[in-house]
DNA sequence: CACCCCATTGCAAGCGGTTGCAAGAATGCG
DNA sequence: CGCATTCTTGCAACCGCTTGCAATGGGGTG
């Protein structure tokens, strides 16, 4: 089928070896070689087989994408920058869709079986052992979006959950809300631990405030707005929170929905904060205020992490951390003026 | 490092070949051999390296999935529903973002040095041109949302977008607007020209009514928001139509927000007819007017199609073609009530 | 001109599997 | 029990490419 090293060897009137160096940068080959080679190869429409060279160098350039949020837009952007920041290093994304995988070791081992360079997992909801599995077969990997702590062998690049919990409650607190709510993602995803963690904590510091927690069933709007619907439908056996903090922008703009269906107004009748800053916040009848989670630089730095990693597989395990800053929209109340 | 096939094959104390065909479905293989052999490979943590065996083999189980659409959230469950239906074939999807590529022919190249047993191309804007050329190095090739009439070389899957376009003219016909305008993708996508094809088509076979035409640059909200800015502003110079056409949800949601933000209601002052339903279209403040595209259908009968081009190359092209519906909410006036 | 050095080239042995072929083992039949 | 037939199994070549090693040859030096 396809012209092969033998072919254009054959056709230069040299050894394979030559062949196989013209198309290596680097080796060892004279120009006129060079020239002769790419004449001939160039005439047979040859390119080289980057698997078979991958059986003798180790080497296949390519890497596993492993998430299992496909319903959170905010993703898509993950997705593109993620493959154009792998692209762009000569690397090449294999995407594994985990949502509805019973058995995430399969998946450990057939990354393994195509022998991927490394791992990027982009989730903070699949457990950080999984992350663990592949450091433990020898592949290179980081988890984007993990959490630092419960993984010291893992590299971890993504924001402090606990603390941008804690800005969120700081925020809250500064504008006089008194009772708020946690709405968070699925109680098992270690970013909702941790931003609950956070925000627990900071709230349970100041004793006028109280709180009460509840968690969408995953990171999505529906999720969200049937969680809002739960938390609205509730009112006659407790008394609803004057504003939450919601785990995600996703899950804010569901709210959102929930609460204006349910004829209230935002931020008069309920306050709203968000985590991400997708671009759908910023819309003007959304406008939602929000924590900016940083998500060019969290990827760009785990692009540049695993590439790091290509060269020094052994390298050791870091947790990068990226600050977030709160964009103000319309959601939540304005501070009270300063007397 | 990991167990080779030679490893499991000393330990078990057997050939090498004996060990391949245990692991070879199908293979002419005792049961006693075969219990020895996965004893062995059980013990060394064995499982075969896929990119050695596709080297004899020449199948790879790999498929690039090629999109140049990272802006439009259609697109996410594109990526989902497309991930799992290969990976519930045995499937692994190359992904490959062609956003800001120069030149695609170097995709083209990448794809074919990897290997991939095929590729499926997603989008309708990138040049049919783009397609061909896989197939014509051999490659299988499926083109979903892709135009079939201009590329009889490729399997195409998705809607027909002209009658997509009269259906939008039918549905505005019905209900007693006049002037209307077509607000599309980028002019370049062939998705763009089929459904402005019908569009336009339909109503000028109706002589009281009168069209207009115009461009977002991209499929994306911002886009869309910005084209709709653009043709408001011009109301000065010339008369705003009562009602648009937007060639994708995403347009018509950020034309809602343009014309929202300039103080005119939907649909009172202006009325949206959209084009695939996404999940958004459905939510309470956006209530947009859409016309349905059988998402899931598409994407399931591509990834079938591919399948069975997996063992017929030479399959003779075809397209698959997906009857849309219009999903009425509250973007369009009501069809006048018969006398 | 002899000698040494180094850049270039080819040889051949892999990388981790698969598979056609032929020999050996097991089975069925009369 | 003998023989034909079908299963199993191992051998060895090969998939397309890389690379250590040794051989070649050209150029520089004294």
């Amino acid at each position: 089928m396809a012209a092969t090293l033998k072919d254009v060897a054959l056709r230069a009137g040299v050894s394979t070896s030559a062949v196989s160096r013209a198309f290596t940068d680097g080796a060892s080959v004279s120009d006129k070689m060079r020239r002769k080679v790419e004449k001939a190869a160039a005439e047979l429409g040859y390119s080289p087989n980057f698997l078979a060279r991958s059986l003798t160098t180790r080497r296949t350039k390519m890497i596993g994408l492993v998430s299992n949020n496909f319903h959170n837009p905010i993703f898509l952007e993950v997705f593109d920058l993620f493959t154009r920041g792998l692209q762009d290093c000569g690397l090449r994304p294999l995407l594994v869709n985990l949502s509805n995988e019973t058995d995430p070791e399969h998946s450990v081992q057939m990354l393994q079986q195509y022998s991927v360079d490394g791992v990027i997992v982009a989730s903070s909801t699949l457990p950080p052992a999984f992350s663990k599995a592949f450091r433990d077969r020898g592949i290179p990997v980081v988890n984007t979006f993990g959490r630092h702590a419960s993984n010291p062998d893992v590299h971890v690049v993504g924001i402090d959950n606990a603390e941008a919990g804690r800005i969120a409650a700081r925020e809250l607190i500064a504008r006089g809300y008194r009772r708020v709510g946690f709405l968070g993602g699925p109680e098992s995803a270690t970013s909702t631990q941790d931003r609950l963690l956070g925000f627990a904590e900071e709230i349970a510091r100041h004793p006028q405030m109280s709180q009460s927690h509840s968690f969408a069933r995953a990171y999505s709007f529906e999720a969200g707005r049937a969680e809002m619907q739960h938390l609205l439908a509730q009112t006659q056996t407790q008394t609803p929170a004057e504003a939450y903090f919601c785990g995600d922008d996703v899950l804010s703009i569901g709210a959102l929905s929930a609460i204006r269906d349910a004829g209230l107004r935002v931020p008069e009748d309920i306050g709203l904060i968000g985590l991400n800053d997708m671009e759908m916040a910023g819309w003007e009848n959304i406008a939602l205020t929000t924590i900016r989670q940083p998500i060019r630089q969290i990827i760009a730095s785990s692009v540049a992490l695993m590439q790091a990693m290509l060269d020094d597989p052994d390298r050791y395990p870091e947790a990068r951390l990226f600050p977030c800053q709160v964009v103000e929209r319309r959601t939540l109340r304005p501070r009270p003026t300063s007397p």
